[in-house]
DNA sequence: TCAGTTTCGGAGTGATCAGTCCGTTTGTCA
DNA sequence: TGACAAACGGACTGATCACTCCGAAACTGA
């Protein structure tokens, strides 16, 4: 693969990423194009169609949350590992939203495309809850499943809540209080 | 208004309401025309854009929640009635696929969307809480913002886990234990 | 029943978008 | 450096969508 070839793919990713984010799956391709600067052959050329080129955004969100779980499991005590977790998926939050539902929107099964990452994930999900509930610092019922809805919907608590900070605190302190073990 | 014009426009919402709800807003007007069983131009005729069918739809959403919130304060015990309205939300939700569409929008855009509705929602919201804070049902700094943001989590990670009994009751649990006054 | 008016239906319009195609440019390697 | 394959850019195409327009149909009140 020619080293321009190469660039331009991790740059149309990249751009991808921010665009769909911030504006959602409408953003014609010709605007990553131009924002990536390169024109919308060079878009088709990497990416058989749009819907590729969302899977691969997904993919890269996935794994990136993947290492950023092992990099605070392999730093922190187990059970501030699991919250730090939790309140940074908050910030990632958002943009994973835009991406699956688009991605549902399409027809496309969410957990297939993830079927590559999905094992790294799990495998992720379960360290964490492991470490944290060895701790005493997650309810013992909580598994990776559950974990994995909650995420879901602290994503879209969060995005909900984003323009009001207090509002926003609230609902992390919810989610928070909720995932440790209950007295009684 | 001609009779059959109040029919076709309450036709109209409805099934467009059903629509959105099972395939998003990418719908066309003619599918929902069609589904309706009229012609796209008495669409346009009842509503002057997509978007103002896209808001009716929202409104009467959110006005039958208003009333769902009303009935139970009136006839239960208030930290019941708030817990109770919790679980059902979840329910009509993952039945239907739509409630936190419903409530994105309206929070998103109540000064716009659901600018008749948006008052008394968070007045159901305000007097829900306000029941069961008073009784100890609810930890105090939970206001009506926060309410809603998790409500609409709830929702979403509801409907992710909605194949998988036992995590689902998870779900639940946290955001109930969540919910609750904390203890220290 | 019938005139008068509202409402309807759906072909038509302009805009937008995903995806194609090919002449041009650029990186690579001998 | 030069030849050549790989990659690029963007005009172009066909499909789709929101929305318009107007002759036909249907409701209503007298």
């Amino acid at each position: 693969m020619r080293a321009d070839a190469v660039r331009n793919r991790a740059r149309l990713v990249e751009i991808a990423d921010e665009l769909f984010a911030a504006r959602g799956h409408g953003v014609s391709t010709e605007t990553i194009a131009k924002a990536a600067g390169v024109g919308v052959g060079t878009v088709f050329r990497h990416f058989p169609t749009k819907e590729a080129l969302l899977r691969e955004v997904y993919v890269t969100r996935l794994e990136r949350l993947v290492d950023r779980a092992e990099t605070l499991m392999a730093h922190r005590e187990p059970g501030e590992a699991f919250f730090a977790f939790i309140t940074e998926a908050v910030d990632w939050a958002a943009a994973k939203n835009a991406t699956a539902e688009a991605l549902v929107a399409a027809g496309v099964d969410v957990a297939d495309v993830a079927v590559d990452v999905a094992p790294d994930l799990r495998r992720a999900f379960r360290d964490l809850l492991a470490g944290a509930k060895r701790v005493g610092a997650v309810r013992p019922d909580l598994e990776p499943a559950a974990l994995s809805a909650l995420l879901v919907g602290l994503a879209r608590a969060a995005e909900h809540a984003k323009d009001d900070p207090i509002a926003l605190a609230a609902v992390l302190d919810v989610f928070r209080d909720g995932m440790r073990p209950h007295p009684a």
